[in-house]
DNA sequence: ATAAAATCTAGAGTTAACTCTAAGTCAAGT
DNA sequence: ACTTGACTTAGAGTTAACTCTAGATTTTAT
């Protein structure tokens, strides 16, 4: 079974113009050509493509992807290249998820903020007294909620 | 207490121009200037500053920051606004981290496809006999193992 | 007092990752 | 046979988010 290069763009739901540009970076040296030079893609090469997709969803840059591909290109040698690549990234990616959970702990705290604010009709509730500035107690108190057994995303809940 | 544009570039860990940036991109309308002309940032700016980072990490574009700062500085109106676009930014980000776990998962996947490769000495165990091409069952393999109890951190990692 | 470091603006340059155009070839349907 | 649509390449254009340069001014340190 083989696919053209728009069979290959609907199923990963990318552009051809994206395949074609991976393609020009090195992302797609196992891509067969028909007689016509057209892109022949076959059932194996959607383990090569659904890495690459793994590697851009992980935030991994098209150079980087191109040097994992080589990798792969190049035989049992660069096995052990291969896992430590793979391991590299899955460090990475673990790292940016929790970072990203900390942005959303700090999304509900402000949603709080926002819920609190708009019972009371005016943001000024949390302001210091005669000022626009915001009282820095006011987080502790969401935090206090917090460690008291709330779940920021209840908290965070308008209704 | 105020503070100069190195002085908050470092403590954000982002650069002075990346702050001349965003200020020229409208999102820091509430930094105050000094007679020459400077910009001076109040202990207050930090609760604007520390959304914008917020925001940032969460993938949203400069110009929709921007679009929030406004909205800020609109005043108590804007409330409902405000806490409507942060709970929609939260949705979206509670999406991206569960197809980066997605990701992750098929990260490790492939480290225990490595690995067992490197310990058969060969890639060529996982392909079909005779060919290239990885075998199906290889895949099917591993999701069992995970179906039966085992992590895939677990099944990935080497040594 | 003076040198060095930090800041200012306007605007140019960079980079990554597409995204499209042009001009041509090939394939499928009527 | 012919039209329509998918494909080809080379190369230009776009966009977002910085990142830097130049030339002037201000602040800080010796």
């Amino acid at each position: 079974m083989s696919y053209s290069i728009g069979q290959v763009a609907e199923k990963l739901d990318i552009s051809p113009y994206t395949l074609r540009y991976y393609d020009k970076e090195g992302l797609l040296p196992f891509v067969d050509r028909n007689e016509a030079g057209r892109r022949q893609f076959k059932d194996n090469d959607f383990n090569f493509l659904e890495v690459i997709v793994c590697l851009k969803e992980a935030g991994v840059p098209v150079k980087q992807i191109g040097h994992f591909i080589d990798l792969c290109m190049a035989g049992d040698t660069t096995l052990q290249t291969r896992y430590d690549f793979l391991a590299d990234h899955e460090q990475q990616l673990m790292a940016k998820m929790a970072r990203l959970q900390h942005t959303l702990d700090f999304l509900r705290w402000k949603k709080w903020y926002y819920k609190t604010a708009l019972l009371a009709g005016t943001e000024r509730i949390h302001y210091l007294p005669g000022t626009n500035h915001v009282n820095p107690a006011v987080r502790q108190k969401f935090e206090r909620l917090v460690a008291d057994g709330a779940s920021p995303e209840e908290l965070g809940r308008l209704v």
